[in-house]
DNA sequence: TTAATTCATCGTATATTTGCGATAAACAAT
DNA sequence: ATTGTTTATCGCAAATATACGATGAATTAA
């Protein structure tokens, strides 16, 4: 954009807006449910189901893991994510809270 | 991007993404909330407490229908917009099934 | 030690998003 | 009729996101 004026708003807007934007790729969600259905996933599984090339999807991953959404830890030469619950139910309220403030006015 | 890879995913996945791209950005989370608070909006207040162009509002504003998040509807010179509870709704829900597969597991 | 595996990162091309001013379109007020 | 309001859309510039192949770094296997 000509100028970023993101910072312009509340940190609580921000905030919902990067879980939003996490998962604003189909390839992304698609990565948290591998990850949920198998409780956890070494990269390689991840990169077979996907119809993306490995870079892709590794960076992909990073996205979700600069969110908080899922974490990461590295076993031998594998990469192990899974789902930070913690962060998700943080996210889901973020959301119901918008929809709340809805469903009182109406 | 090189080329567009999203149409390889599930349904289900591209419209959850669809519905949080709609929340990516700060000031359409802004916009949610600036509606919500009043239960509904003519386009020249929303436009009042945001640190944006109007033709910029505009433009969030659409991305935000298109989502079916919002609805508009015409009055005179002036567009009032409400919050669409039934696909804020599903919105919610897609989310939460996404997590409860998650908690299911662990 | 050498070769193979696994994955993150870099560089790059292309597509999409964001933001604005200018303008158009539709109505209201004079 | 003319003028002012209100809002959507167009056209453009700049910033980001998406995707890939190539490469590097770390570990494991031979």
């Amino acid at each position: 954009m000509a100028q970023n004026k993101k910072n312009e708003f509340v940190r609580s807007e921000i905030e919902l807006a990067e879980f939003a934007k996490a998962l604003s790729h189909p390839a992304r969600v698609a990565i948290i449910k591998a990850i949920a259905k198998r409780n956890s996933c070494i990269c390689g599984e991840i990169v077979e189901v996907m119809p993306l090339a490995q870079s892709t999807v590794s960076q992909h991953l990073k996205e979700l893991l600069n969110a908080g959404l899922i974490q990461g830890s590295i076993d031998g030469t594998k990469s192990c994510y899974c789902i930070n619950s913690r962060m998700f139910e943080k996210f889901s309220k973020s959301i119901n809270k918008l929809f709340v403030i809805t469903q009182d006015q109406e």
